[in-house]
DNA sequence: AGCTTTTTCCCTTAAACTAGGGATAAGGCT
DNA sequence: AGCCTTATCCCTAGTTTAAGGGAAAAAGCT
């Protein structure tokens, strides 16, 4: 019997998956519930450990790439299969190098999550072809060295922009980093409203994890 | 039809494979030889450039793993499926990273090989799921850090210091922390000036450069 | 000559964070 | 019983970030 516990936001889709994983003989719903902040604050209390954890990583709130770390700082064990609606390799990058066992490419059959599911089990690891081919790729550009300009550059950052993400990330405020470039507050400021706008991000915290997670 | 080239020294398996290859209607062998040297001097006169290159890197002479680098740089656009009968995930690892596009691992299954092919064919990549899971564990081993809970408890931060943390490394804001936790602003506010105060900080940022380490 | 991108600057408001003060209650240890 | 740790709560004041508005010079491209 293998113990599953499901976080979804898609209420539709996680009835489909419960309905579903109720079905198999071999498969038992431990949990099931619709954001990260709610296994976390339930967890003490919940009592039986799964196997493996569902996980969508579009859910509002966390986002599902530092819940993976979460859940597998607290249980080493636990396989945790992503599910995601973006097909971004740097996502999947990401989450498998965070701890995920597995990446599911929304639409997916639900035959095709047993399948993993299975292997999963056996201690081994699937990814679908092409999101495969998009890791290795991700993968080999890290490997060689890519330094932390290239790394910005990727999100369409101008140079100016990368020095201000460079001194932002390192932790200094917007004060400091105008002293340091010799420009006006105002002006930092407008170069991280627009850095912001790039990377689709609205906070620091978002942006740091957006965009400087690995450091190769 | 897809272009096959194959280099492998053990006789009969070449032959075996050549035989198999040659029965498929969508496969069509366009040159077969025991060692990557061969191949380099004949390719000139060869003409045909094939799609997809059947690689031994248990071979004599030239390492395999240099053999695909050797091979992608004459012909970037050719997917190289990599046989072996090493099944250290290093070399797995360092075939991809060299520009191989799958794994198969010695002894195989004919079909396996003509599935693999047909999705490198796509565009795709496979490998077996145990040769997977080495390969993001070596990945890890390369690109990641240490565990986030132990990291926090080094510093001495207490069990609910340590969640806290957690959540606002991983972006929250108090009012999420505070939602999250079923606590009070103010109590997530005490506990953050009580993490910073163990740690010696006083900001998110100085904070996050502490703890999440590894930049190198 | 007109358009886009990059860089610079300003004002303003709201939200989030930092840090000082003080307080209560449960549990453990001496 | 007295002390320390952990965890909870409140008020307040100052700082830092986030995001909206608008503006202008320089470089490059068509």
């Amino acid at each position: 019997m293998y113990l599953i516990g499901l976080i979804e936001d898609d209420l539709q889709l996680r009835k489909t998956m419960e309905n579903y994983i109720s079905l198999q003989q071999d498969l038992s719903l431990v949990f099931s519930c619709n954001r990260i902040e709610k296994w976390i604050s339930i967890r003490q209390d919940a009592g039986i450990v799964p196997d493996c954890i569902l996980l969508d990583i579009g859910l509002p709130g966390i986002s599902g790439l530092d819940a993976i770390s979460i859940i597998s700082s607290y249980y080493p064990g636990v396989k945790i299969l992503v599910i995601s609606g973006i097909e971004d390799p740097l996502v999947a990058w990401q989450a498998m190098m965070n701890g995920a066992n597995g990446f599911l490419l929304k639409p997916f059959r639900l035959a095709e999550m047993q399948k993993q599911l299975e292997i999963l089990k056996s201690g081994g690891t699937v990814l679908e072809p092409e999101t495969m081919t998009g890791l290795i790729q991700t993968a080999r550009n890290r490997f060689n060295n890519q330094d932390s300009l290239e790394r910005f550059q990727e999100f369409g950052l101008t140079q100016r922009e990368v020095q201000v993400a460079e001194l932002l990330v390192a932790g200094s405020s917007y004060k400091e980093i105008s002293t340091i470039l010799n420009v006006s507050y105002t002006t930092v400021n407008e170069h991280v409203k627009n850095m912001y706008k790039k990377v689709k991000v609205n906070s620091k915290m978002a942006f740091i994890n957006r965009v400087s997670i690995m450091k190769s």
